[in-house]
Parts: C-alpha cells; structure tokens; sequence
DNA sequence: ACCTGAACACCGTTCAAGT
DNA sequence: ACCTGAACACCGTTCAAGT
C-alpha cells in the first residue's frame, strides 16, 4: 500500500518492484490462471521475490484484483479520441469498447464496481457524462442518465461476461448454451410459458449483440424519458 | 449433489440434513457474516454435523453460494399476483422486488447469474418473458427485449449493492459516498470536467432511486426501439 | 525504504471408516 | 444412503530480521 515515489535511485537491481510492475504480472496469472489461481506466492516467484515484499505495494488480494480490473478497464481507451462522432453513437462505441476488453479478461469483468475510485473507472464515467452533456439534455438530468449509462455497461458486462468464469474450462459457451436451452425445454410449459417457447432464441444468440441490443433501448430511452414516475 | 428423494424414513433424529436446510442456514450465516465468513466447519457445526455430510447435499462452496442467492432472489416473488396490472408498470413493480430482496442480502447480488439455470432465476425471466409479451411487442423480439431487461435487473442491482459489502464494516454508505465525493472534488477538472461539477450529485442520491431512473430509461426505450443498429 | 521468508491461522475438499 | 472427522494440500497475511 505504497507507490513508488519520486524517481528514488533504487540501484542497479534490474526487478525493482513497483504497484505498476506488480499489477501488470497479476493482470497476466489472472489471465492464465483465473481469480482462483492467482496466489500471492506464484506471484512473487514470477517477479523473483518472497511474498511478503508484495504487501509493501499492494495492501491485500482484493486491491491487487480491482487495480488489475482497472488496468483492464483502461484497454476500453486504447484507440479513441470520441470528440468527432454524435454523442449517442460516440457512447455506442465506447460501451462496446468497454464490453470488449472485459471479454479480452473475464475475471475482471465482476471487480469493476461503482461509484468508480480507480483511475480508469473514474475516466470511464467522465466521459460518459461529458458525452451525455453534449446531447443537451438538461443538466439536472445528467448525473443520473451517466451514471444509469455507466451501471448499464459495466453490470450487464458483467452479468453476460463473468458467467464463463465458471464454465470456460470445462464447456464451451455454444455448449453451455445448449445445455441450458435443453433444460429450458425440459419445463413444464405450465410453469415457465414464456422460457419453453423461447429455447431456440437462447441457442442462437449472440453475447455481443444482446449487449447492444439493450443498450440501445437504454439510449433510446435517453431521448424520450422526460418525468421520472413512481411504482404503484 | 443430491436431493433427499422421496419421503424417505430417514426415521427419528430431529436434525436429518437435506439441500433446503443447508441452504437455509447458508443464507443466515452469509446475512451475519457475509460471503468470507461463511465456513463449511462453521456451517456444519451450526447443522451439528461435520464439514464431509454437506458434501453429500451440496457440490461445493460456489453452488451453496449459488443456491442461497437463488433463494433470496425468490422472497422478490413473495407478495405479487402480478396479473391485474399493465404490463410495463408491472414490470418496473417487479425489478423493485428483485432489487430489493438483493438489497437485504448484499451478498447474494453478485451471484445472481445469467443466463438463469437455478429455479428462482428461471422465473424471473420467464414472467419477464410473460410480461413483456403482453406489451404487444412484435413476437420476435421478446427475447431479446427480456434478457435485456433481466440483465440490467440483476446487473445493475449487483453494480449497486455489491460494493457496500466491502466498505459495510468499516463506514456507512453515505460516509462512502462522502469520501468518494472528496475525493472527486480533489481531481483535476482539466482531466475530469464532468466528475468534478458532479460531486454534489453522487452525495445526495440515493442508490433505489438511481436504479429506478435507469429502469424506466430502459422501459422508455422499450415502446420506442424499432430497427438494430451497429456501432460506427 | 524496501525486501526476505518462515510462521500463523486458517481454508475447501477428500475419503476411509462407520451406521 | 447417509454421516463422521481426521487429514491433505493448500491459502492470505504478518512480522522479525535483514540491507
């Protein structure tokens, strides 16, 4: 829980470590090896030192996570200036780019929570403000249209994403898919007449653009909602 | 990873264990402690048993944990005939539900998964499916309007209420939200024009209201929505 | 200031043995 | 069929000691 300050001459020692240093290698296990197989010890053998030293720049396993979601996270800006487009569609490109990256990294895609505190989270929702600013909505209205933006991508992310955490090794999604469509049909239509009738649409669905799908009635909601309302 | 079948005998002990009542001691533990403080030792001593007898009831940790969130998400169907209502005001009454049965039990919002395979999440999006086929939305995209919504139910409550678990002990929410309000305010407004003229915004929302507002974005989008587009 | 590595206090899970 | 509980193979985290 310590940043390496000022340019200390920390000598020769070509593994110095550094948060960012340590980050990026948990970025890489969590890649190879998942959350579960991410350890402080194969962590600090991959850096050349003893577990202990890492606790020096990172303060527990759960901060190491959220900076290496965040580090993820961060991908989703790689290639943007998102000043030329529209404001919706530059939103549109944005949430996927987003998507993307936390499908590059499906165990980061849980630890990207909110309100953002992280570096890059925090540039995530900024930008979408600014972006949903420029729509010329009033401007009461646009902290809760970001941040119901900002909930909507990084939620639904996730929920479609982190779900192959736990399947990716031994099935592959089309397969998981399948299984669960046959499950669906496996109900009795008494009691689940919408999921009996539905299977077909689950197999043949795509991840990808079942997240555009609802992000695009979210943003088209943007233009149309002008009271809020209370459930009855 | 079995059911007590039948009505077995299974003769006189009180204490005879089954999936229900380990669940069920499950969700009290992880409401008193959370997710890291529920044990199998512990569990087992509560049931009086040994840790080795859940296994014959339970696969493993992630399905217990799965399963005592699936039995949460369940109280949201507690009080609802759901039958009177319009279809979209019926829709928002249940997301509140859902929301917040979640809220009760932060624990159980970031294991709420989809696509649904557990039997509370199978009806929930079977009496969204229903619901939103009442609208009188053209047959073909019943699907893809459910799940969106369905996702954005159980992904942006987690978004929500997922993080309080990690500062409950420590401070409360508005606390936390305080600081993060801070913390905003100390940013540089070159960098984050939109976060630092927000900060007032995030210190007096509330969590409900957002998730609402954000909903009824999406229900807005729902009537409007025509054609698909792709991102530019 | 930063690193080392042994030690502490746990875990989830398995499995031979019982009834 | 179901339960017991000891044992295995780990963990995250701490901390005295070094440089």
């Amino acid at each position: 829980m310590q940043r390496t300050r000022g340019r200390a001459p920390t000598g020769g020692r070509a593994g110095a470590l550094s948060q960012e240093l340590i980050v990026g290698a948990a970025v890489s296990l969590l890649d190879e090896l998942g959350e579960r197989g991410l350890t402080f010890r194969l962590l600090a053998k991959a850096l050349n030192t003893g577990p202990g030293a890492l606790y020096w720049h990172v303060s527990n396993k759960d901060e190491l996570v959220a900076l290496a979601a965040d580090q993820v996270l961060g991908q989703a800006f790689a290639a943007h200036p998102s000043l030329e487009e529209e404001a919706v569609s530059a939103l549109r490109v944005l949430a996927v780019a987003v998507f993307d990256a936390l499908d590059r990294h499906p165990w980061a895609a849980s630890h990207v929570s909110a309100p953002p505190t992280l570096a890059n989270a925090l540039r995530l929702l900024d930008r979408i403000g600014t972006l949903v600013a420029r729509t010329g909505l009033p401007a009461e209205r646009h902290f809760a249209v970001s941040t119901a933006i900002s909930y909507y991508i990084t939620g639904v992310s996730a929920q479609i994403i982190a779900p192959r955490i736990t399947h990716d090794a031994t099935v592959s999604r089309d397969d998981f898919l399948a299984q669960t469509a046959q499950r669906w049909e496996e109900l009795d239509p008494a009691d689940y007449p919408f999921l009996t009738r539905t299977t077909q649409h689950l197999r043949d669905h795509a991840d990808r653009d079942q997240f555009i799908a609802g992000l695009d009635m979210l943003l088209d909601g943007l233009s149309t909602t002008a009271h809020p309302r209370t459930p009855a």
